[in-house]
DNA sequence: GTTTGGATCTACT
DNA sequence: GTAGATCCAAACT
């Protein structure tokens, strides 16, 4: 994974983060996740992105540069991370809903509360923060530039393996093809759909 | 200044 | 399967 590859709307970027490897290096240890599954998140025209209403403070992040991180908080309690795709003034971003602990799995399981089992470890966008130990403070990092988090490339995936879905979890728009994951492992979620997610036309 | 909604997760029934 | 926890930011009055 390289910057030239980032620097491409989520949606194409999305399939090729799977099996990436984000690393956390801290003072207690190192963790590393291979990346499960995504979810793309694309510029102003997505309802359901965070820049679909403009840019603002918040967001701001999503406007700048591939290759930063994008933190922010959900519901109040849980952190989720973006990576930041596209070019320099398009907000484009992927979220990172899941992935395999590779490294540093005591830590991560001893940041999730002690009794978590592997393949949960990393399971849900909020989980996965959680047990890379990412946090607001890590809003805007750059990943390409030797900060404490950093994007490697991992083994490639067979694009058999590969499969699309739709998004989950999102109140709007959730029917879009923008979710990305790897076929049969056992860290990516199985997801309900939002409570607040529209009824499929006709149900 | 106030209100409302949200890209979630866990626990309990 | 269902409800609750819990905080911030954007939008509106």
């Amino acid at each position: 994974m390289n910057v030239g590859n980032l620097a491409h709307p989520a949606e194409e970027v999305a399939p090729k983060l799977l099996g990436a490897i984000l690393t956390h290096e801290t003072p207690e240890g190192t963790v590393s996740i291979t990346i499960t599954e995504t979810e793309a998140y694309s510029g102003t025209a997505d309802p359901a992105s965070h820049a679909y209403r403009g840019r603002t403070p918040r967001n701001a992040v999503m406007f700048g540069p591939a290759g930063h991180l994008y933190v922010y908080r959900s519901h109040g309690l849980h952190w989720c991370a973006n990576i930041v795709t596209g070019a320099d003034g398009i907000a484009s971003a992927v979220l990172i809903r899941a992935g395999r602990v590779i490294e540093g799995e005591d830590l991560a399981r001893k940041r999730r509360g002690g009794t978590v089992e592997s393949p949960r470890l990393a399971r849900g966008p909020g989980n996965f923060c959680q047990a890379l130990g990412i946090t607001a403070e890590h809003n805007g990092t750059d990943l390409l530039t030797g900060a404490s988090v950093t994007l490697s490339e991992g083994e490639p995936v067979p694009a058999a393996l590969i499969r699309v879905g739709p998004r989950v979890g999102v109140s709007r728009a959730h029917d879009w093809q923008h979710r990305f994951y790897l076929a049969g492992d056992p860290t990516v979620s199985a997801y309900r759909l939002s409570p607040r997610a529209q009824p499929p036309a006709g149900a």
